[in-house]
DNA sequence: TAGATTGTTAATCGATTAACAATC
DNA sequence: TAGATTGTTAATCGATTAACAATC
């Protein structure tokens, strides 16, 4: 299948996890407009992103649900899943690693790096946790295909050279540096800051 | 000033925080294609929203640095800032506070809430945290418009509409439940899981 | 002046939504 | 059949980029 936007993997993911939630109980089937009232979106929109994604519904009773599900994790994660490496294990680190420990995807946290001889060693979430001097071995081995940088801002470039070095096609960068790696890497910046400015911005107009 | 686009307002938060720590030294202008590189846009988008917030520059010399810190900071956080209430002190509540007390911003956080009595009535960065039930109270007692919600999922409902019904009119969700208040509220929400399986999706077609 | 830069409009690109035919 | 729903195209909206005149 060509590219899908990224809104609309976005939604997937979103989609995703709002039907595990509800499935396994007695409702099978859902119909765009409930999907849609779950996550506040429209209708139309629901429609349109499984087009996109090839699936398609009854009149009557809606979407399959257990069919979406089974669909929707190919697409985003492949058959087999990917494996993730987080590299800072700081509070956000952690934060993040309790998070998606719980969760019900493909994806998969592996391995932890941080350079704190007190973190190092130590298990987190099921995750044994490395010095950093490992990274390139680690992931190696371990076949890790995207990086979770959560390090201090002033060292993220070099993790995240290293990391590209070693292989890894998709980086999520918690920190305020601003990265960048051509087409080779699928480069995802989340900034709290800006997001923060920005509510405040809006905000001051409701 | 009429609202900005979305997209303006985040690029505008990212030049200010490096505005901020490239200058005090001997520079005292910057050229768009300057500050356009250090963030990797393009020159033309710099230009383009700093006319949008009416900031003009020389041929010459390029943009005067202390003015346009000056005036982004007045229409991001407005002149004299706003006070942010952060609610759930997990890891991700703590990981935020450090976070955001580092930086250079007139939005500050001035009070924290949580339900877990040992977290409740001690310090954390330089701010108090109060009991959940202290909501509303402390809310207004501290000209609070801005509520950072990292609760599990499963109370940030509740939390979210004590927030709005004591005046709140921006939130920052940080949890997987979907909330939605028309146009009172300016509502930013950040999914983790959801920014992992995008970068899990278009690392595979690299 | 020549060259570099700003400021702005028009064109393009991408995402959402309106409209509606087809189907159960 | 009538009513509800799916599936899809065309129109609209918003954001980025190309093009270029104006200025130092």
């Amino acid at each position: 299948m060509n590219l899908l936007p990224e809104k609309t993997v976005e939604r997937l993911s979103q989609y995703r996890r709002m039907l595990l939630k509800h499935y396994c109980k007695e409702k099978q089937f859902i119909f765009s407009h409930e999907l849609a009232a779950l996550l506040h979106f429209t209708p139309v929109q629901v429609r349109r992103d499984l087009m996109l994604i090839g699936c398609s519904g009854s009149q009557r009773k809606g979407y399959d649900i257990k069919n979406l599900i089974k669909l929707m994790g190919e697409i985003i994660d492949s058959k087999y899943g990917q494996n993730v490496a987080l590299i800072g294990v700081g509070n956000l680190g952690r934060a993040i690693m309790r998070y998606l420990n719980k969760k019900n995807s493909n994806l998969k946290i592996v391995a932890a790096f941080d350079i704190n001889p007190d973190k190092i060693n130590k298990e987190l979430g099921g995750v044994n946790c490395h010095h950093s001097d490992e990274l390139s071995e680690v992931l190696k081995k371990e076949n890790i295909t995207i990086g979770i940088i959560c390090v201090p801002a002033e060292q993220a470039l070099q993790v995240a050279d290293s990391l590209v070095k070693s292989g890894v096609k998709g980086i999520l960068n918690f920190t305020t540096a601003t990265l960048n790696f051509g087409d080779d890497v699928f480069l995802e910046e989340y900034d709290m800051i800006t997001s923060l400015e920005k509510v405040a911005y809006f905000s001051k107009k409701r």
